[in-house]
DNA sequence: TAACAGTGATAAAGTACTTTAATAATTTAC
DNA sequence: GTAAATTATTAAAGTACTTTATCACTGTTA
């Protein structure tokens, strides 16, 4: 009564009575080396102990693991198809995900070194590519450095590297985003408009584009408008008190603008609890088309952002990159997205 | 130029002057055979290069690659937070999971061989066990079967095999969470209940038992009470048709248990259609505590699986089969839960 | 000065194969 | 009956190491 384990070469070898340099060149390729019925002993055989190649020594020879590290969590909606977008196009192309982040379900921040162990894990078992998110890509910078030089390429998502120049980047057009969303509040007839954002964590993320877009195509569509900007504290985790205070404010704006739908939630709850009403007191409009926009009442106009397509994106750059070996020049892409117009913004109150 | 790569262990051994075999042992274990001062070259060598260890040398070495093949799809919070608890344990342990799906983010429904694919590139990756949801480990119990007796244990996740001795099992406590909703909804009075669920995709998965226990946790506690029971039809992909069917019948229940929180969702917007007010028409309870189910207005009463917890006792579980090499009888884990009391539910007008 | 630590090197075998080259055993053809 | 063609085998080298065993050198000590 032996252990179990998988079965190998030698065994199917001895099954079909052939050497093992018959049943490799057989399993390999099959050339025409060999006679028919031979090929077919051995591939019975294999078939017969459900023999599998072991990916571990034929990717120490051939120095290629067809496996990519992705670093981003499920954070929500939005990421969770980033991660469908990227596991789609990898496993089309014959490459596996290994998918790790930092984190307990509730805060994906990281503490400073866990990240590390990550990339080491990673690295370990010779991933040929790197898929980051944001936070990831701004607290290791240093060390994909390395990783870039010693042939590992970097893509990053809804970011791009202090040294641009080190990592492919795909995002959302912030700038088309942004747009919409301005022209749609000023064709409503806002005047008064406001823009609440989270803490900025990284300078090059989507987090400052998002709002400077936003802020500039305000103004170069209507200079006159009233803009006003408020920044969540950095150790917030909710824009709730942010919210009340602008809406208790005097002159508060008429719409406002939410850089992510988990803010413009926070601010339906402080609205909710001010009596103050959406859209008829002040209109809302959140970022990114996160599945429980729908669900808000009234369902949030959001910008949709075409997450799975970025995650495609993200995943043919690294494929391209790993399996032509290219090394010119980053590539940093833009992908699409619309505004959905739903129930939280309507004209101001004349 | 040469093309980068990552450095070997000879580069290192030429890097501090010593043969490869000191190098060697020095980087596994620093037993005392050598002197302080070559330790130091050696390992200082070893940081100023980067070297890592190629764990694909040491998985075809030891037989071990410390790598859990995970088969599970970021479906909703649930599951995201299963995948977060998995996550999270085998990281502790030093074991990476490798994370596959089927589906494309809208549908995660197998096509019936895609799914054997990623099978595939698991084993041939030498993983060290699996962990699995219900949809896959009713299409694939047979595969399994020779996976386990070739070594490589099982967990599934809120399902039991047809051949319960095949695998370990962890999955909320479902007599629990029926019980709780029925008590609830018992309690508040109501006599005349409805239960919409789900298409039984699998008979022995979480979506039978859930039904049954509650219905008879009612008929136990107050045998006078009227329970109906709908479905939905095989491919139906949400429940407003039913629920709107429901909503119109002459002597409609006031309160509708639904067995997912998506469902109670789709109760919902028939609802709001047909004009039927929630909480003071009809009730409605919903299952697993989805992170939207807090903005859905009125916010869902719900009972509150502990998915995070769910997830690390099924890490822990096949973490101990790995490492400990058991193969004793197989543990079946029911994970607690708590009803939720929001605003969807209420006295039925008298 | 011989014996002995202490230290490091070299050699060989092992992991689970793949690949190439050289050779041997059968058939088949003429 | 022999050369040629077909088919399979053995041997060896390579991947990136680990591990054990044996050997060699230096400096110290009795």
């Amino acid at each position: 009564m032996k252990k179990p384990s998988m079965p190998q070469l030698k065994d199917i070898a001895t099954e079909a009575s052939v050497s093992m340099t018959t049943a490799s060149i057989i399993l390999r390729d099959g050339k025409g080396r060999f006679a028919e019925k031979t090929r077919q002993r051995v591939l019975d055989a294999a078939k017969k102990l459900g023999w599998r190649q072991n990916l571990l020594v034929h990717s120490i020879q051939t120095g290629k693991t067809r496996t990519i590290g992705i670093l981003i969590p499920p954070f929500d909606s939005h990421w969770t198809n980033i991660l469908t977008g990227i596991h789609q196009v990898l496993m089309d192309a014959d490459f596996v995900p290994i998918t790790l982040w930092v984190g307990d379900g509730e805060n994906f921040a990281d503490d400073g070194h866990q990240g590390l162990e990550q990339i080491h894990k990673l690295v370990d078992r010779r991933v040929e590519g790197l898929v980051v998110w944001p936070d990831f890509a701004t607290a290791y910078e240093k060390y994909f450095r390395e990783l870039i030089s010693r042939g590992i390429p970097l893509v990053v998502v809804d970011h791009e590297m202090e040294d641009h120049r080190l990592a492919d980047s795909v995002q959302t057009d912030e700038e088309l985003g942004g747009r919409l969303v301005a022209e749609h509040l000023l064709e409503l007839g806002h005047t008064n408009i406001g823009c609440i954002t989270e803490f900025e964590k990284a300078a090059r993320s989507w987090q400052l584009r998002r709002q400077r877009y936003f802020e500039f195509a305000l103004k170069t569509r209507n200079p006159q408008a009233r803009c006003r900007s408020w920044h969540m504290a950095e150790d917030e985790r909710s824009a709730v008190r942010i919210a009340r205070e602008v809406l208790q404010m005097e002159d508060r704006p008429t719409a406002i603008f939410a850089d992510t739908d988990h803010l413009a939630n926070d601010i339906y709850n402080a609205a909710a609890d001010l009596g103050v009403a959406i859209p008829d007191d002040i209109s809302i409009v959140g970022f990114s088309g996160l599945d429980f926009t729908k669900q808000m009442r009234p369902p949030l106009t959001t910008v949709m952002q075409n997450s799975v397509e970025v995650g495609k994106c993200a995943g043919r750059v690294i494929v391209q990159r790993v399996e032509k070996e290219l090394t010119g020049p980053v590539s940093a892409i833009r992908v699409g997205c619309e505004l959905i117009v739903r129930k939280s913004t309507a004209k101001p109150r004349s």
